[in-house]
Formats: C-alpha cells, structure tokens, sequence
DNA sequence: ATAGATGCAAACTCTTTGCAGGTCG
DNA sequence: CGACCTGCAAAGAGTTTGCATCTAT
C-alpha cells in the first residue's frame, strides 16, 4: 500500500538485526495507513507471531522510528506510527478519530520566512488539519469532539 | 503579559464554580507562555495554595481547556496547556525542547483548498515548525534531538 | 441549602526496564 | 560463538476516578 520507504540493509549495516518480530511489525505498520498504535500493532503482530510480547512490540517501534524506518507521532491518547516518512501532512476527524493522510503543501518559502523573523534555524513543518471527513459528514449528526479512546 | 483571551463571567454562566484554585490555575496557565504539564502547574499554585492536590489541577486544565479558556496540546511527554487560545502557530526547539509561539499564517484558502481535494470539511488547521532556536544557536553544537522528559 | 468542587488514595493506561534465556549472522 | 534480541514480569510516569467532605452562590 504504502512503498517502502527505506531499505532495510541500512538495519545490518549499524550492527542491528532483522528478527521475525521486528520485520512483522515494520511490515504492519507498512501494510496500514491508519497511523496504529502499539496496542494496533501488538494485535496484529500476534496473528502471525502470538509468543511476541507488547514490550518488543514497543522497544521495536521506537527503534525504527530513530532509525528513521518509521515516523513517531504524539496524540492526546499515546504514541501513533506512520510507515510513511515521506513529506505529507494529516487530516483528523473530529468525529470518528482517524487520522488521514493529506499531501503537503510544498512552501519551501514558510520556512525562510519564520526564520528570517524569528532568527530560528528551521528545519521542519509539518500542518495539521482539523474537521469532518467524507464518511462522517454524510452520515450527518454534530462533530462529537469527545476525547478519543484507544483504537 | 497574555490577554485574557475570555471573560470569566462565562464560567458563572453555565453553573460553574470560581473557586480559588480553579482561579489559581487558570492564572498560572495564562501568566507563562512555556506551554506548561499539569505537573508545572501543580508547582506553582501549590506556592499559594500548598493543599491543592495535583488531581483537581488535572480536572481544572481539563475542564478550563473543554470550556474554551485554555488550549490543550499532546506532547510525547503527554499533555501541555497554553493559555494563548488566539490563532497562533508553535515552533519547537529541538535542541532544549521550549516550544515558542509564532504568529499563525493566515490563510483561509489553505483550507477551502484541501476542502476542495478531500470533500473533507476542514474546521481548522495548524502549522508546527521543527529547528534551532535563537539561544540553542548561538549555544553552537549539534542538534541533540535526544527524548524531553517532563519539565 | 445544595449543586458543584476538593483532597486523598486507589485505579488505570501506556510505556519502559531488568534479567535470564534464545537467536541471528 | 557472541552480540543482539526476546519474553516475562515488575516498575514508572501521567492521568483519571470514587467517595466523603467542604464551599461558592
């Protein structure tokens, strides 16, 4: 679904080892674009590999996250990954929680001109967007903007 | 030194309290602008007010937050509030983790764009700029993007 | 007077860590 | 074989909740 972004022999080049679990998780959270949590990953994983433990299941994600093989992403309900890396921004729902990808918008300006007012070496941006998808405005009712629990 | 973005008669309004710890809290919040935890909160009103316990600091930031007096923002370090609650934009230091307020683009056709693309409704959006600030700059040295515990 | 708020302690959720044993290369 | 990794269980960190008591209005 998602192309993989990052080749893994950058893994073994650092002295660190494909194992069955972590090629499963980087393949699930690959295989989805539904920014998963541990938790969402821990599941999955478990079909295939039911022995894994939720705490390789974390050490994993945060590893290939430094490593640069996944993105990290904070949420008023814990710690989201994305096997996108490349440059897109993200729509959330405020009805339903889920979180969409939304390609970014390309102003290499923005950045020149925060710093040239700021005096701050910017580096990233990244916009987030808030509202109503598609599904949940045709299925009408107000924005429940109640705090989304654990998927 | 931030205005009081709403009056507080709004509170009264809707059959809630102004008891001297929500008013301390609320206070703290608005008189800082480094996006504080819950826990820096608790520290300072507990200089006033040392019975307060830090639960009634967390229901406060909660429910002050759900009323539209403060923002609420996650964090990978959890929850930060931010008495600012006008349109405004964040950039993170990644180098000593402050986050600084910078002003907001204000671009309405942003919006009505992606609108335009997803058939999303999109009610809101926010930029946040990643780098270096001024002070960590001139600090030299890399930028340890190293994990911010709690403040 | 009384609905709403508080303090305290316990419960919860998510994440991290110590360690003995297993496994990739 | 040896460094790295895993499962398990326990500990941490942040936040929420139940309940008896208190207090704004």
């Amino acid at each position: 679904m998602i192309p993989n972004n990052k080749g893994l022999d950058t893994l073994r080049a650092r002295g660190l080892r494909l194992t069955r679990p972590r090629r499963l998780i980087l393949d699930v959270v690959r295989a989805t674009d539904a920014h998963p949590t541990a938790a969402f990953v821990y599941r999955r994983v478990r079909r295939r590999l039911p022995r894994v433990s939720l705490a390789t299941v974390h050490r994993n994600l945060r590893m290939l996250a430094a490593e640069g093989f996944l993105a990290e992403r904070a949420d008023e309900a814990g710690m989201r990954f994305d096997g996108n890396t490349g440059p897109h921004d993200h729509f959330t729902c405020l009805a339903c929680g889920r979180i969409y990808d939304v390609p970014a918008r390309a102003e290499a300006g923005v950045r020149r001109r925060l710093a040239a007012r700021t005096g701050f070496e910017v580096l990233d941006h990244r916009t987030e967007y808030y509202g109503r998808c598609g599904a949940c405005r045709r299925q009408g009712g107000r924005s429940p903007v109640t705090r989304q629990r654990r998927s």
